[in-house]
DNA sequence: GGCGTAATTGTGCAAGTGTATAATTCGGAA
DNA sequence: TTCCGAATTATACACTTGCACAATTACGCC
């Protein structure tokens, strides 16, 4: 009858907080918003319900922060494929495109996430920030991949043309999250590079599946 | 000391199910699915808690009976547009596209909605298959639409550019609901009009603003 | 090596959740 | 008018939730 006490390590805080975030958002997208409980999020990081409260202010508090590191980990991975990719601008364009509607940007738990947390996002100010700004950028990235296609385009143009792009991403991004098995494999891929293309008055090449390294 | 039970009065079968699957709806909408508790419920509605369990088998199914309820309103609403619309294919379609972006098909509750709904669609099957129903019916409208142009298209292509189409008109209803103050009025029918104009090669009349009755 | 401090655990609580079920009351049928 | 069934209310229960707080333990520092 020793104590039964369980035993621990102690790590950084940074480590922690990841980990709560990240098994915050695992839940999220598993079972929607009512499955992430405190109980729930601290027995998939490994820990107590109590250290939740050592490390956020609230549930509250830790909902916004992983809010915000799912945005910035949405939007960097799509940036990421630009690094890559080569200096034709059609080539940039339509990687940057086919990027968003495959996984893992587009895949069946990202859409859960975001719905999951749309309604705070609508009620709490300081995530509507956040939403915004990931909005935009995404969005501002779009506009300077058309805007450096060859030809003159009038910046309010441009505008309307990257606002355009951005909803065939995310329409279609929404439709393959939604019902998986509507569509074939890549097929909304091929899809989104093609419609961006008629929107935009050009042709661009379609990037093969996954990273094109076909001979 | 008379007895201070709550006074009531019958209603049909019917309408005391509307009511509370509107009930059920305005909460969600207004405060995501957490909002929508029983109690909260049957308080909107004008009732007492345990009448839910009188209709309806569980709450569950309760939410199965406001979904299919939200979206054939959703679908229909779309729909509707076309009964006055007239005979020339283009005008039609337009006025298609243009109806889901504005009120009330595209509106901050509606999307609210759709996303308090989204994790509840993903894991019970009856619910998917409501979704799956609703989405269809209105692709496979846009579809005909599309067919009805002049021009003979191959049916392989007409699924693509129904789905490309579909995806453009979701998508900015997406935007326009999560971020409403983004864009300026009537911004985004416009837009759309011109998308799915530009996604088929042709030229799309804009329907002005509302109802189209300006000097 | 001992110690102090901060990280971590365990326990408990008040409020809210869906649901079951008995007790009432309305309203049409006779 | 009377009466019976169905609609509605009221009450209770087991469970979960977020949170507070005291007790414990790991680990860097001297």
């Amino acid at each position: 009858m020793t104590g039964e006490r369980r035993m621990f390590r102690r790590e950084g805080e940074g480590a922690r907080r990841d980990s709560l975030i990240t098994a915050a958002l695992e839940l999220i997208a598993e079972g929607g918003p009512e499955a992430a409980t405190v109980r729930a999020i601290a027995e998939r990081a490994g820990v107590t319900p109590g250290l939740i409260r050592h490390y956020f202010a609230s549930k509250d508090d830790l909902t916004r922060a992983a809010y915000l590191a799912l945005m910035q980990q949405m939007v960097q991975t799509s940036f990421d494929v630009l690094e890559t990719a080569p200096d034709d601008p059609k080539i940039r364009l339509a990687a940057f495109v086919a990027a968003s509607l495959r996984p893992p940007v587009m895949d069946a738990t990202a859409i859960g996430l975001w719905a999951g947390f749309l309604h705070h996002v609508r009620r709490d100010p300081a995530m509507a920030a956040v939403h915004r700004t990931g909005y935009l950028r995404y969005r501002d990235q779009l506009q300077l991949l058309i805007a450096a296609l060859p030809g003159d385009t009038p910046p309010e143009r441009l505008r309307t043309q990257a606002i355009a792009c951005n909803g065939v991403i995310d329409g279609l991004w929404l439709e393959g999250g939604a019902l998986p098995d509507a569509f074939a494999p890549d097929e909304l891929a091929q899809i989104a590079v093609q419609s961006v293309g008629a929107i935009l008055g050009i042709d661009l090449p379609y990037p093969g599946p996954q990273h094109g390294n076909d001979a």
